[in-house]
DNA sequence: TACGGTGTGTCCATTCAATGGATGCCCCGG
DNA sequence: CCGGGGCATCCATTGAATGGACACACCGTA
């Protein structure tokens, strides 16, 4: 064993191929969407000579890229095969009017978010330039509890998930995130009731979240949300915003008839 | 060989996971988003058994969902990851803007395109409600020799994939496109000339395509386009496209120099 | 009730694709 | 000239992946 164990491979680790390539998509990052093949190895934790055949092998696919460099980057097609036919497309490609609509009207960042697992995600967003704060991102995710969006989304999602999020750790973002379940529970009752989430400085000091839920065929599919300044004036945007999330509920409603 | 050849499996063909990985996604349209494991399996030309523990695999990683009927679509966090470092996410997240704002003065379709491989990948579209037909899709593509954006991308692109598509059959969609490849070559010198692509006709009789460049860092990385009726006003929507592809251009090299 | 068709899922002996340490190359800064 | 880092290839080893056979569930028809 200790003699003549000049053996080349001990064979793998016990992790499936598509484990390791989704480690290595996971390695990139909004702040390093370009990285060197050895970077990869060390963030995905894999021996180099496999990250190589891999990142290689991903390149031949299209799912990554290299620049002059060599260094690597996410692929086209990855982006095109995810487009094709995600539910996220048409939800995307019908809300964006709308978006574009109560952007301008109200003048501040709008986003549109879905359940993803137990959290939010963001699936598009229109900034207002000079706007508050805000750490949402596309493609971003933010805690069911703790957002305007994820209550919205949390009020009308199954009961297993209401029991995960009520459960699980409430981590707080400042002193007036939501940590308590029962004052979570409270607040679901209420965002349900009034189809409207109003999260004055729960994410972030300065800023207000309002969200309301998109509807497709009677199911909450979506919510749409608003980040504003934390100031007394935020009430106001409330209905608009509540126009513009039934505005697009009626467009989801008609796009499906229709195809 | 016939007599005790109860074997189990000879074994695989052959291939990589991945490249049977990436069939799967393939088997996906915009027309069929949602597939049972047996359909995916022969689009995909798998043996069942091996297409259940694949798609079984990439639901685990989120990359594949599964509805309450046990069929199949793609998963949310496939466009997340594709979403979160690709180039395609900053160039659209700028564009946007301005692609609304050329959408509303012009009041015709609107889409982005990149380069990938030898077709144009369309990025972005802002449809016109009762506009002309317009074939393209968000994640759609287009040969480079029919398409106005595509002219304009294959104007500035590398000499190879230039030598490609002049070789490369030219396939006709209309009798107006080009499918000579001296004219083409003419075309493309005066594409770079004017920095404009005027197609009427060429992908659909009653559509005309017009598509400029965008630059960043003054290299060409997209192409805005619009999709406007064939009839004789569509001289007089370049001037506003040409504004509005230089205004991106411009807050493309600002972003970049910002971040 | 029986029956064929279709979609789904599990089992498991077989085996080849995947593995990763070793080696060497190139480039850069000291 | 040397040390360090990134990149890439080689190749003996092996366990993850394979796919035919089997079994179950469902549905409309005979």
């Amino acid at each position: 064993m200790t003699s003549d164990d000049v053996g080349v491979a001990r064979s793998s680790s016990g992790e499936s191929v598509l484990t390791r390539a989704v480690r290595i998509f996971e390695a990139f990052s909004p702040d390093d969407p370009v990285l060197t093949v050895s970077q990869i190895s060390r963030r995905a934790a894999l021996p180099l000579a496999t990250t190589i055949r891999l990142v290689d092998e991903l390149t031949r696919h299209g799912l990554l890229a290299r620049d002059e460099r060599r260094r690597v980057r996410i692929g086209n097609r990855m982006w095109e095969l995810a487009q094709r036919a995600s539910p996220v497309r048409t939800l995307r490609e019908t809300a964006m009017q709308f978006m574009g609509d109560l952007h301008h009207v109200v003048g501040h960042s709008t986003q549109l978010g879905i359940l993803d697992g137990d959290e939010v995600l963001f699936v598009e967003r229109l900034v207002a330039p000079g706007a508050v704060v805000n750490i949402t991102k596309i493609g971003g995710r933010l805690p069911l509890h703790a957002s305007s969006a994820g209550l919205v989304l949390l009020a009308t999602a199954c009961s297993e998930v209401k029991a995960r999020v009520l459960r699980g750790p409430l981590t707080a973002f400042t002193p007036h995130t939501i940590t308590d379940p029962r004052t979570l529970r409270a607040t679901l009752a209420d965002v349900s009731r009034h189809g409207l989430a109003f999260c004055p400085g729960h994410i972030h000091p300065d800023a207000t979240g309002i969200a309301v839920p998109v509807r497709a065929a009677g199911r909450v599919v979506a919510a749409l949300g608003l980040v504003v300044p934390n100031d007394g004036n935020a009430w106001s945007l409330t209905r608009p915003l509540q126009l513009a999330g039934m505005a697009l509920s009626r467009a989801l409603d008609v796009h499906a008839r229709t195809s």
